[in-house]
DNA sequence: CAGAAAACTTTACGCGCGTAAATTTATAAA
DNA sequence: TTTATAAATTTACGCGCGTAAAGTTTTCTG
């Protein structure tokens, strides 16, 4: 540790005894130096404290070591969670994650992405907005920087997807329900935003059909990110309205799910297995808060970790690779049975 | 729209017809330039579609319009809802938000404010982790680098610190539950990691004393940030247990309470204030999650959208008068009673 | 309309680093 | 040791923009 602190690579390559270019590639990729020369560069990175200039760095690079983390909504724990997981991977590979939320608004989707394009990044991990989405846009953005899409698909968009398994994971726990009880039917929200929810609802339907049970759709009215809210309104309604055809309901999302069991307990009705009780709720995702409902939430889990692997894994591979991909490979993940008090 | 698109701002500036300084000018401060001009400029912006190079603007500058939003835990609801409320003041301000989250590590807190100094920010809000935050890091960064502290203070650390009034908050929600029932216990964690649980501990001690109530401190072991299993487990001992003196349970925060409400339905203990109802517990926060809660729960809000609203303003005053605050300023907000079914 | 002030243009240089080309030096293979 | 090859150095230029200084035009004031 020196007093004068080093203003510049000059400054640096002097005292350090290594030359500028050299230390630029070093910079650049640590492991593109002779290993000789790469410890006495970390010796005196940390004897003079030097960082380079990201700006400086970024400006003359075609491309720079930023990946952008895209999801529709913060401030949903499932996508904290997720984005979460993408992030340490992205660190640990020696890349720097940027993290955006699109505040369920595809306006903001795409502006996200153009400020992306601004500080040219490697690659994007994007879980697109869903229904809202401005296609076109995002595939011009695709075009000009590789991107994996994760969690919500659009077609032949991105140059791979990744995510869970809707029509697996979906007959797993309708199979459970119809086997434990009555046969469940679809508690969604009437225009979803999230293309998966499409995929689940065709998946129950076909599920449904495929045991010889007549399929229900309880559809919720509304628009927005405000999940449990509209769970909890439909919810009232049909604890009110009482008119079922079974007491078994298999959410579309854990949100929907802990907005019903709220509007369940309000009004005084007992949920789960156990004798007494009035009604079976399941859900989907294994959302974070899950385990704390009342009762606790019986649902299918998706595998956050894996997901947040292979999308990782898949762009990076993609970048080192300098190529866009020919094929665009698609990953699911199967969901696993998480059996609590609900269902 | 044309099809040869605008390469640099050297370019721009011949089809646009003005000077490359007066555009370097107005792309730093718009209203720096004459209103006639100015609508010139973004008629060419629109119709050329050019946005300046980030890192070539950044570069000499001496200070960039990133604002940093460093946060304990973003995969928190309540973290992740005032970050996004503090993202669109800054926003909304001309800034650019850089969003961060700790994970709760200290190591991280530290290596996200270097990450943060690469990118020469304008300023940053900073709601510090507490009690492991390495304070003379925290401290030198605040040197540099204008800093408004948010939620958890760090005395005499930043220009300024904005937050809850715990005092004002605990006395009133303490208030309430003696005037309706019995006087409360406080359910809090044995080492907390967040400075205000402190600040409420000693505020219902104070509370409980000024109402000639003897206090009963419930504190559960544990550490990390999974305060709902945190809360669940203790909970779980607690209506096992049932030695307690009182039937009313005051929560040192929301997410505690939602383990504790898991817990006690889990048992079979009906919570609430009507007939029947064997407890009442209460928190504090108005977490996003706490009106879902089975009952809802009575909490205490903080008032998240003044206290984005306050920090932001407090942070980009300091960025304009380009000079240190003589004074540290400390905001407090009120919370107000939330009152719903669990207490 | 003159004169002053404000805004803009022209010119020129610098920021810190990427990177290409030619040359020299170090390492590995024969 | 010689030779081939990989790695580092020297030299030189460029990236896109900030910004200062001097000159020119526009706008404002009375």
């Amino acid at each position: 540790m020196v007093g004068n602190k080093i203003r510049n690579m000059e400054e640096f390559a002097s005292v350090s005894g290594i030359s500028r270019p050299t230390l630029s590639k070093y910079f650049n990729d640590p492991t593109s130096v002779r290993e000789s020369t790469r410890k006495r560069i970390e010796a005196a990175v940390d004897q003079y404290d030097y960082r380079p200039n990201l700006y400086a760095m970024n400006q003359n690079r075609r491309l720079t070591k930023n990946i952008g983390i895209v999801v529709p909504y913060l401030a949903d724990p499932f996508f904290a969670e997720i984005a979460r997981t993408l992030e340490d991977h992205v660190l640990r590979t020696g890349y720097r994650p940027v993290r955006l939320g699109s505040h369920g608004r595809p306006e903001l989707e795409i502006e996200n992405l153009e400020n992306l394009r601004l500080i040219k990044p490697a690659g994007v991990l994007l879980a697109p907005l869903g229904r809202g989405s401005d296609r076109e846009q995002i595939e011009a953005f695709c075009q000009d920087v590789p991107t994996v899409l994760f969690d919500a698909n659009i077609e032949n968009v991105g140059e791979a997807f990744v995510g869970s398994n809707n029509d697996q994971s979906i007959n797993l726990i309708v199979d459970y329900l119809c086997r434990t009880g009555e046969p469940p039917a679809f508690f969604e929200m009437e225009t979803p935003t999230n293309p998966n929810a499409y995929k689940r609802r065709s998946a129950y339907l076909a599920a449904m059909e495929r045991l010889d049970h007549t399929p229900r759709l309880i559809q919720a009215p509304g628009e927005g990110w405000e999940f449990e809210e509209i769970g909890f309104q439909e919810g009232s309604r049909l604890v009110r309205d009482k008119n079922l055809s079974t007491d078994t309901i298999l959410c579309s999302n854990d949100r929907l799910a802990i907005g019903l069991l709220s509007a369940a307990y309000e009004a005084g009705l007992r949920i789960g297995l156990g004798a007494g009780c009035a009604m079976r709720v399941a859900g989907h995702d294994d959302h974070p808060f899950s385990r704390y409902t009342c009762p606790t939430l019986t649902t299918v889990s998706q595998d956050y970790e894996a997901i947040a692997k292979k999308s990782a894994e898949t762009l990076l591979a993609l970048i080192e690779a300098e190529l866009p991909s020919d094929s665009r490979e698609e990953t699911l993940f199967e969901g696993r049975l998480i059996m609590r008090g609900s269902a």
